[in-house]
DNA sequence: CTTCTTCTTTAGAATTATTCCAATTCAACT
DNA sequence: AGTTGAATTGGAATAATTCTAAAGAAGAAG
């Protein structure tokens, strides 16, 4: 299994899609998200891509985060006020953030329970988004 | 009735039982809220509040959202990274953002869909919070 | 293979919502 | 009236993100 050339062939074939250029940054960024998937900030993305491409600005890495949201790549993230966090789970599913340790968790989203939760708007309203998050503490002895 | 007065009175009680004061600046902020029930920003609400006490600051009228929000008075409702906006309505309910006026729409939340919603958290997992926004366009023509 | 054009990256400045801070004001209770 | 703790205030500080202008790369056209 070719892993790393599947990604890259992915995100080269959803960049050219829109017109947009394949580039190391983009997919060291894309990389970074999917190497681990623990939802990490612009700034640990950052942080984790500099140890491979130590010339790497951080405006880039927003732009390069930017460009995989627009194209459906990745999910932007937010919790109340806290920093964005990218997630490259394309599934609809829900987040858990744990107050005591910060981490967030997926929780898989069952596609009936998704349609109940849209037919809740009123006629005429249609949702291009949903966003569905919890806060909450998990039990520390895991 | 007597809607002022009674507003004032559940403020100041609920203030007193958590042991907090109440103030004039406390009771514009409420007020404010219950007025226009339209999700204003702090900003917003600092404007409104200022044309009847001109000399409030913007750190208090922060002070008193945040008090509210402690008492659960108010909910605070974020939007990607817009800034926090702010809603009295205490009901279960959810958050329509329309994208092409920028406003905000509660959208009742049924109880059983609620606790559906809770049903899917794996075991040991439990949420003192649920979040659920919808984005999307209403149509124009209304 | 040079030139043109366009896209991308970069460093640093700018923005902006929010929080912090130290000083004053206020209100309840002796 | 005096003390104490809470609340307010203005301004400075913070921090995530966006903007800007310049330099760099890459494909297309000649």
């Amino acid at each position: 299994m070719i892993t790393h050339t599947t990604h890259s062939d992915a995100l080269a074939q959803t960049l050219a899609d829109s017109g947009l250029r394949n580039t190391p940054q983009r997919e060291l960024v894309y990389d970074a998200l999917l190497t681990r998937r623990d939802h990490p900030t612009a700034d640990e993305v950052y942080a984790r891509v500099k140890t491979q491409l130590p010339g790497i600005s951080l405006a880039t890495v927003y732009n390069c985060l930017e460009t995989l949201v627009q194209c459906h790549l990745v999910r932007a993230v937010n919790f109340e006020r806290a920093p964005t966090r990218y997630c490259p789970n394309l599934k609809p599913h829900a987040h858990f953030h744990d107050e005591s340790t910060g981490a967030t968790h997926d929780i898989e989203l069952p596609p009936d329970l998704l349609s109940q939760i849209e037919s809740i708007l009123p006629p005429g309203y249609s949702a291009d988004a949903i966003e569905l998050t919890f806060r909450g503490k998990l039990p520390t002895n895991r």
